[in-house]
Parts: C-alpha cells; structure tokens; sequence
DNA sequence: TTTGTATATATAAGATAGTTATATATTTTT
DNA sequence: AAAAATATATAACTATCTTATATATACAAA
C-alpha cells in the first residue's frame, strides 16, 4: 500500500478481500490486488505480503475456499467465498458503516453558533 | 476498546484524539477517554494502554504540549495542540473522508441490473 | 470498616496486523 | 537481451493495539 491515507486502511484488508470475492466470485490472489487497482484508481494498492496472510486465514476461519487450476502451464490458485464467508462479508460492510457514522461524531466539527450574529 | 467494529479503529486513535484537542481545548487523558465514551453512546471505549503511546507520541512529534496542574492534590497532566496539531488535524480529517469514499467504492453492491426485467 | 466504583496517570508484556524485502518462475514487451 | 508484467509465497521487521499491572485518592455502599 502507499499513499497518505493508509494508515485508516488497517483493519479493512479482511473486509475488503472478502466483500471483493463475495460480489465477483472466485478470483486469485494477483487478480484481488488489480481488482482493487483498478476500481480506487491506483489509490490503494495492496500488498502480496499483506494479502497472503489474510486469504490464508480466512481460508483457515472456513470463510474461503481454494482449488488449483492449470493457467497456461503454472498452477494458479482461485479462492472463493463460502456460505459463512458470504454472510460474514455482509456483516463487516454493515460494521464499516456503523464504524463511519461513530468516527464522523468524532470528527465533525463543531457547529459554528455564531453565524446568525 | 470494546464491540465488534473495533478492527476498523485501528490507525484512526491519532485522527480522533487530534482532532478532539482541536476542537475542545486542552484535555486530561482521562477526560478525552470519558469524552469519546459519551458522545459515541459507550461504544468507542479507549484505552489507556492505547491512548498514553498515542499522546505521548503526538507530543514528540510537536503536534501537542502539555502543562501540568495540580487539581484537589493530584497532578493532571493536560494536553493541547499546537499549530502543527491544529492543521494535521485538519488533514487527518480530509484524509479519513478520502478513505471512506474510496472504502465505499470497494465495498459497494453490484448494481442490480435485471431490476428493468 | 472494608469493599467496590470512579477518578487519574502510566508502563510492561504480549498479540496482531501490516510493510518491506526476498525467492522463484513464466510470459510479454521493448 | 533486458525489462516489465504476470503469478504465488515466505521471512524479517515494525507499528499498533490489547491486556495486565502498578500506583494513588475520593466517595458510596454493604
């Protein structure tokens, strides 16, 4: 990942990954991190050494399953989303939003009560 | 902190407690905790583990100054921001909106496009 | 009276998550 | 022939956060 905002990116990659696999279907680990490329306009890029870690343990959690295929001679390796990985990307997009809603009573600023003067 | 959307706090204490410091004035580190308990409804709950690294980080890196005072025989210690804080603030703030925006575009539901059928 | 709760600041140990660097290998473009 | 893009993965390191601990006062309840 590079850019400024970045910092606000931890904790979502898990979100991210599995709301992506929810909606496109089976996608493998390359096509995730061009997917997300592409859709934010080069402003987040992910990470192999991020990315990884986190299809592996959401395969382990049962939230993702894998199957290996021949692409052109090399082995590549398709995750999709299970039923529990499915439901569980809807609850996370849900909590994001709550999430939003919290840091914007947080972060608002203050109403300026001197404006009718 | 507490409740399942807590993944997502993560890299956003800086932005919150900068930005509560420029919003209110000087604090003690026991009054923004309480501060952010009230106004999210007990549902962002920091710690103290959590808060002292940040504030005292903040602090070297000259975003904020604190004086100490002696109130009904204690020392409390109060923190404030300097221009610096004050206008990182600011960008924190932009910033975190910038992410959400492009969090959203990631996470988003698939136009429905049989709805015309 | 002593136990618990609230107020108040802070550090230490440990866990988790993420970044950067590295290894490996093929295909396509320059 | 070299570089860039495609492709998967691990290792070392760092930052951040959680949980536990230490210290101390004031007040309310049992």
């Amino acid at each position: 990942m590079e850019s400024s905002s970045y910092e606000f990116l931890r904790g979502t990659l898990k979100t991210i990954v599995l709301k992506l696999l929810a909606e496109q279907g089976r996608m493998y680990g390359y096509q995730i991190t061009q997917s997300v490329k592409e859709r934010t306009g080069g402003e987040i890029l992910l990470t192999f050494g991020a990315l990884y870690p986190v299809l592996h343990k959401l395969e382990q959690e049962g939230m993702l399953v894998t199957e290996s295929e021949e692409v052109e001679g090399r082995l590549r390796k398709y995750y999709s989303v299970t039923p529990l990985g499915s439901q569980t990307a809807d609850e996370k997009v849900s909590e994001f939003e709550r999430f939003v809603g919290l840091m914007r009573i947080l972060l608002q600023s203050p109403p300026d009560v001197a404006l009718g003067q």
